[in-house]
DNA sequence: CGGAACGTTCAGAACATCCTGAACGTACCA
DNA sequence: TGGTACGTTCAGGATGTTCTGAACGTTCCG
């Protein structure tokens, strides 16, 4: 008899399953959403197995998603003595999960981003583009406007960055 | 002798691959970005037609495309009298289109994402949650971790909100 | 040393999303 | 009234993403 998965209380099956919606219309995974909504109502420390038991998901997705949730500090690692299994549970500071995830989809984004429009002006300013003629002074103006945006959006991200940590 | 696409300025080719691939990675979809890098450079409004054309994309998407990007109000119609085609232009402020797409992307999930905790919470208080036998006090709590965690949560994000509006 | 228990990896299957293009509706004109 | 020029829709094909599960590496134990 192996046991199988649905055994979870009606509570927390829809609670996970509805983790698992947000997390995915939200662009970070649906199974992520399952393993950190399982782990957040588990009053102890769960091994792999029982997420792929409880959850219903392979042995591949419950190690890639864990060290997913590693890297954004959502779970963390427990060891138990004398026992070869590794535990997570997760870690209930919503706040600092969400900035974590922020960071490393859109700040690194902003960072990288001044990159490309450096280098379209430098190829205006040169001949390269040539082929732009009658527009040229317009498209210039555009990128312009485009680096201050993209400047004050650097400059609010980081602000914000630092609201939400004060918490 | 079809006028074939690919005859965009290098300068205006490049930004446009880049738009598009940076509103693929944010989730809004490639050719929404394709559509606005394009307008964006363009001294004067541009065709459904023009936008197929240059863009290479079908008439399909053309439509879908721009009619998204009018409801985030990231171009605007623009009629031609005695023409009867549609044209379309970017609009310029990136913050007013920015706000708009989180509103209606992460805005809505904020407002609506209440009411699975209470039914379950009303489920835990009557013998519903029997099951979940133990853990009862630990789930109940967390559940209202979680409920003060989306109020706090809705703040920050109006008055954020609010913050980006005034530029 | 051999084998058991575990975590990790990754090719490819399963699934979801996006895009195309043909069919259609509508407005206009001769 | 028929024809043309346009915009819209949506079934289904094309493309991209996520997940599975078998193969493998490592650690531990007898």
């Amino acid at each position: 008899m192996t046991p199988s998965a649905h055994e979870l209380p009606t509570v927390v099956r829809r609670f996970v399953e509805d983790a698992g919606n947000t997390a995915q219309s939200l662009g970070v995974g649906r199974v992520l959403g399952q393993i950190y909504g399982y782990l957040y109502l588990s009053p102890r420390p769960r091994s792999l197995a029982d997420l792929e038991n409880a959850l219903g998901i392979s042995k591949g997705s419950a190690s890639m998603g864990v060290r997913q949730l590693e890297q954004w500090n959502a779970v963390r690692k427990i060891w138990v003595r004398g026992d070869r299994k590794d535990y997570y549970e997760a870690n209930e500071w919503l706040g600092e999960i969400v900035r974590n995830i922020l960071r490393d989809m859109v700040g690194s984004k902003l960072s990288t981003g001044t990159a490309l429009l450096d280098e379209l002006k430098a190829d205006i300013g040169n001949g390269a583009g040539g082929d732009l003629a009658p527009d040229r002074d317009f498209v210039a103006a555009r990128l312009q406007h485009l680096r201050d945006f993209h400047a004050k959006a650097q400059k609010v991200w980081n602000s914000s960055i630092v609201r939400m940590l004060l918490k």
